[in-house]
DNA sequence: TTTTAGATAGTAAGTGACCACTATCTTCTC
DNA sequence: GAGAAGATAGTGGTCACTTACTATCTAAAA
């Protein structure tokens, strides 16, 4: 062997993995990255890649797992400093909005695995994401209807549904444009437009 | 040959064949479909598919031929008859989801479309078709502005972005569930929500 | 009306490239 | 020296596309 690097422990290497593969997926279709693609940008062979994973799907379950941990914590601790429902609304828009684009390939993986026919482990873990994140919205909107900061008409399922639906919005047009840098910008005045249904 | 069918010709199969794949991506990831699996549904064998396309990606062109102009048509169609930018835009909007509804697999093609890095005629035809549907909310908009009937200080750009995120919101949910049959009932309940936002 | 020739739709059977995954050997670390 | 990380070199399967042949259709000549 001609490396002189240090070999790596297993678990470093599993976090490198899926770090790896996010990456990649901001540049080129998820489905589409083999794992030769992988094990290049990491300096390994390709081989090396089944040490540590069992199969390519379940380092997507890695990814998926990285992804619910991470984006879910982000968006708690934006909220948390906030006080009324409408402005914990936006904290945690914005904050979703500055993770994907400091990760564009997560939503497309996202996309990737809802494309899937069968239930796949990942496809599962997206399917509880989604969930998880459309129950925490809903919390919010209850509590503020409680306290009349929201409209007490308003439907929160469909008001649920219009929010998420916002964010792949705004994901698409920087798929389209290949322009991540004023999606920040775009962010706040479409969550204002949307502002305007809450109340 | 033990064929007793008659042949068909080379633009009935071309259109046969955009059907069918439009038919199998409901059920299945776009991307996935295969060559062979096209054939078989058409009772054809693998080859045949090249004697009308000159390759796969082409069908995926012809696919996105056919939505452009019959997407285009009926929403046109269902507009024409409203005189109000509200009721334009509600109009629009259900028949939007109920193109979608009736070929689940359309919006699956095309978000897989977007997926792919390089700009493949396909994908090119997916963004016209984006642009020119955005060209025609932003006219509605506009002169809904000037007729009284929207607010004025509406941001349109942000409504636009918005109004097609619920939508892909929609179809989402669909994706989620698999079950398109209350897609429209909750069209209608995003939409009443939606429509606050312009007011 | 019949014959026939050119064009086209379709079949059958590849081909080469690619890819996820594996078996075996080598090197590193403790 | 044991156990784990990595290298090397497969293997079987799949897939888009091709080549060479056959069946069918059309239209004009006889």
């Amino acid at each position: 062997m001609t490396s002189r690097t240090k070999n790596k422990t297993a678990e470093q290497r599993r976090l490198e993995t899926v770090e790896t593969l996010i990456d990649l997926a901001g540049e080129q279709n998820p489905n589409a990255i083999t794992t030769q693609a992988l094990a290049d940008k990491m300096g390994l062979t390709q081989g090396a890649i089944f040490r540590h994973f069992p199969t390519k799907e379940s380092i997507f379950s890695g990814v998926m797992g990285w992804v619910a941990e991470r984006l879910m914590k982000h968006i708690h601790k934006a909220i948390k400093s906030e006080d009324s429902a409408i402005d914990k609304l936006q904290s945690m828009f914005l904050a979703h909005i500055s993770f994907v684009s400091k990760h564009p390939g997560i939503p497309r993986i996202l996309f990737g695995e809802l494309q899937h026919d069968k239930n796949s482990v990942p496809k599962q873990m997206v399917k509880q994401l989604i969930a998880q994140y459309a129950d925490l919205l809903q919390d919010i909107m209850r509590t503020g209807k409680e306290r009349g900061e929201l409209n007490p008409n308003l439907d929160i399922e469909a008001a649920t549904l219009l929010f998420i639906g916002s964010i792949q919005g705004l994901v698409m047009q920087s798929m389209l444009a290949a322009d991540r840098q004023d999606m920040l910008a775009q962010a706040e005045a479409v969550f204002n437009v949307y502002r305007q249904s809450l109340l």
